[in-house]
RNA sequence: GGCCCCAUCGUCUAGAGGCCUAGGACAUCAGAUUCUCAAUCUGGGUACACGGGUUCGAAUCCCGUUGGGGCCGCCA
């Protein structure tokens, strides 16, 4: 079978973190299976539907790399398909008019469902749908609903798996009834668990705590330096497992292994110091070529140094925009000095005025000496000489940082105090 | 209120009846690196929600309880 899965978003002005997810999940499959990926845009809701809504949707698939094979295609444009297929059920007799709406005639028995992901799921009427289980299809202002062309679209787009999240399983029913009502057989289900903030509650980008808040739209992620493929394998990895010990693994090894029945059937909570984590050790594997690449704000025009200042420092950066300010120093003359003994760094200064070649290894050497010669512990030196030279008390090792800052910065610095 | 899903360290997870006095990762704590730490290394603590079954034997199977999540719109 020709496997085609589509991910349907609602141009809402922001992409969820758990909406990405779930594209992720559809991406993998599809290209675990070699399937067809489909974009649809579900924009039937034309109070909220926007360009800008639109760009957000293709600017963060196209950021995380979750290219589509087909689409996108939009609900807004196909209101003739939708007609039509709504005159198919009222032709049939399966759906009726009623208030100027149109219901659809909804079966009263229990529907079976066998996800791929919760398994077999018999789902009975609530206590409301008992006394009228028909459900309106059509608003009385001509509009079909969501869930209408919902089915509509994965019928006619011919998508053989729905991948969604766990929030569509209650309404899962309505819609494989629909599908028979069609006369053809619903596509496979599997609903995915929802991510949860790791208080447990809902992740919303209205969330009165601006934290979470935050935490619920890739936008920030994307602003906050994160790199597109940490998020993506930090995603992975919740609700999926590669069952071995290890947490970083390349996108082609995850689609070699990934596959529906292993998805986790328990929701999962966002552990943004994780994701943090790992975002570090992508950035640890860049080249500082390659960082100066996806770095914004970092001044100076002389490329090769800015690559030494990014690889010098990416150890201990965990996301892109810490760079700027912790790099700031070896691009200006301009910032704070805390107070410490001139004397004793213009000794320094002295002596490495005159050191063979500024490399670490003579530079440790030469300060290794001096210390010995002053009878003090090479911390002595070490401490003051760094804030002089940076302004800030941690940061890398000094001798590299010497090296890369040059002799005439180092220098001065040392004898401006 | 009804219906549905779920339940292993604080968090993400491994575990598909004996390999588990439960493994890994993040976080945390303690050491180390006699140049810091925001890096790195080493080590520690921390979990099978509870109660019944089934079985020689259960984290793993069944039932119940509790807890969490979801759906019950002419929103998507």
């Amino acid at each position: 079978m020709n496997v085609r899965v589509r991910f349907a978003p609602s141009p809402t002005g922001f992409l969820h973190i758990g909406s990405v997810r779930t594209a992720l999940f559809n991406w993998l499959y599809a290209r675990h299976t070699g399937g067809t990926f489909v974009l649809r845009i579900e924009d039937t809701d034309t109070a909220r539907n926007t360009e800008q809504s639109l760009r957000t949707i293709l600017d963060g698939l196209a950021w995380l790399g979750l290219t589509h094979d087909e689409g996108p295609y939009f609900q807004s444009q196909r209101a003739a398909i939708y007609r039509q297929r709504v005159k198919q059920l009222v032709d049939a007799g399966m759906a009726y008019e009623r208030e100027g709406a149109i219901r659809f005639k909804m079966t009263r028995e229990p529907i079976v469902m066998n996800d791929l992901i919760a398994g077999k799921v018999t789902r009975e009427l609530g206590d409301r749908e008992v006394n009228d289980p028909d459900f309106v299809i059509v608003r009385s202002d001509g509009n079909p609903v969501f869930h209408f062309v919902n089915v509509v679209d994965d019928l006619e787009m011919k998508i053989t798996h729905v991948i969604r999240g766990e929030d569509h399983l209650s309404n899962t029913p309505k819609h494989i009834a629909l599908f028979r009502a069609f006369g053809v057989e619903p596509p496979k289900y599997a609903h995915i668990p929802m991510i949860l903030n790791k208080d447990g509650t809902k992740m919303s980008k209205s969330d009165p705590d601006p934290v979470k808040a935050r935490l619920a739209s890739l936008t920030g992620y994307i602003e906050d330096g994160y790199l597109p493929e940490a998020v993506r394998n930090y995603l992975c990895l919740l609700g999926w497992s590669p069952k071995d010990d290890r947490q970083v693994l390349p996108i082609e090894e995850v689609i070699q292994k990934f596959d529906l029945p292993q998805v986790l059937r328990s929701n999962a909570k966002f552990d943004a110091a994780k994701l943090e984590w790992m975002n570090g050790q992508y950035i640890n594997r860049l080249t500082g070529e390659e960082l100066d690449r996806r770095v914004t704000g970092i001044p100076g025009a002389d490329v090769a140094y800015r690559r030494r200042v990014l690889e010098l420092l990416k150890s201990k950066v965990t996301l892109l925009k810490q760079f700027p300010e912790r790099t700031k120093y070896f691009f200006t003359d301009d910032f704070p000095v805390e107070p410490v003994d001139a004397a004793l760094l213009g000794k320094l200064a002295d002596r490495y005025a005159c050191v063979p070649t500024w490399d670490a290894a003579s530079l440790e050497a030469g300060l290794k000496a001096l210390a010995t010669e002053l009878g003090v512990k090479t911390g002595q030196l070490i401490h003051p000489c760094r804030m002089a030279v940076s302004g800030q008390t941690v940061g890398p090792s000094l001798y590299h940082m010497l090296e890369v800052l040059g002799r005439d910065r180092v220098l001065a610095r040392l004898r401006k105090t």
